[in-house]
DNA sequence: GTCTATATTTGGATAGAC
DNA sequence: GTCTATCCAAATATAGAC
């Protein structure tokens, strides 16, 4: 016996890296299926394994669940933390959070989809582990919009309000994107984060601002190990 | 045996709907576990019946799923035709059109969450059913916004993308509205619409449109019969 | 590390009495 | 219309050999 059955996977910290075939069969069968509607026998046939083996690489079915959500949220916090170091004006900040997040969910498009559907399914203190990293990752897009419109940069009734829509509708992406669509990635972002510039009647000067009067960098731009 | 395992719920129209009890507890378990994750046994707990009970109202777990869903798609569209039918402009009928949307979700979360998350449960046929009705409704938004955008009332640079953007915004809300918070429901259905507005660049005679000077009606005239 | 084989619990759904 | 009792398939997880 390797560990007791429920409501026990560490929280400290990240879980033991599964192997990739496993971790990409979890990824697939989970955005597609749900995290309950998936078999630990179909996760182990699509890695190619048996179900024995993949209980060599991990304890619990959760932990593989877990493992993809760390590999989703360290990721995006990571670079919100480097945008709002690097960028200076609240209109810039956030038109690069947005760019990034955007860009991020159109690239890992199965990994976002089960971060951000399947937290129900973590038993409660797990759950509360990633619920509260993930809190963190919006606690700086909140604090970016606030900083706007204290400054004046931005005009909005609610800024925690305003946050939560726009990180909502930017994460919503990873549910409707196909890579077959007219735009470039870039452009998607940079529709995202004019659409939400526009949203908090962002202006400078008396006049609004536009995404591509930024120039904000690409949002590739700097280290994203994908899940 | 009644009916066929999988697969075979009718498509057709309505399912049977189901004992009070039995839709009660089904929206709450499957918003609170999910569809997969509640168990036949807990439904049947939960409504204070006994498995054997539950099948005599309903053939399969599918079914009570169903019931949830239609009963959120079809009174949003029928209040979104009432909306086209009733208001004239592109401003006054976008901003309708999102406040009914925030209202509805607001008061209706764990049916629209359960509506929103669970879609991937059903199987195929019944899917298909689902999203086309899904679709429809978008489709009243996506043509409002085009609307709007033909005749100058909005400035997006792609309509459609604008469209699913503030749907998802505004869905989310059911996802995270608690009845606790500083506004009241209209308040914060207002705020949705001026963001929504303030997005799509909604402007007349050279001035932003804001949400509280097109003194839309309440979101909740008409009949609204909830899950 | 990976296998075969299996322990054990829970899943959805039914039979048949009342 | 609701019950007790149950069928059978599928679930997660393990044991123990190689």
């Amino acid at each position: 016996m390797r560990a007791r059955r429920s409501e026990t996977v560490r929280v400290t910290g990240r879980v033991r890296p599964a192997d990739g075939r496993i971790r990409d069969a979890c990824v697939r069968l989970f955005a597609q299926k749900g995290f309950q509607g998936t078999g630990i026998r179909e996760i182990a046939a699509e890695a190619g394994v048996t179900t024995a083996a993949l209980y060599h690489y991990v304890d619990t079915k959760e932990e593989l669940l877990l493992d993809i959500m760390y590999g989703v949220l360290d990721p995006l916090t990571a670079a919100a933390r480097r945008i709002v170091k690097e960028v200076d004006r609240p209109e810039a900040r956030l038109s690069a959070l947005v760019e990034h997040h955007v860009w991020f969910h159109a690239t890992n498009q199965l990994p976002t989809v089960v971060t951000d559907s399947e937290i129900r399914s973590l038993g409660s203190e797990v759950r509360a582990d990633v619920i509260a990293r993930r809190d963190v990752y919006e606690a700086i897009w909140r604090s970016v919009v606030a900083d706007g419109v204290a400054d004046g940069t931005f005009r909005v009734a609610d800024p925690r309000i305003a946050a939560i829509a726009m990180l909502q509708m930017c994460t919503g992406v990873a549910h409707w994107y196909r890579p077959t669509g007219p735009l470039t990635l870039l452009q998607l972002s940079r529709r995202y984060a004019d659409l939400v510039l526009s949203m908090v009647r962002a202006a400078r000067g008396g006049l609004p601002v536009r995404a591509d009067t930024l120039g904000s960098p690409s949002p590739a731009r700097g280290i994203d190990a994908h899940v």
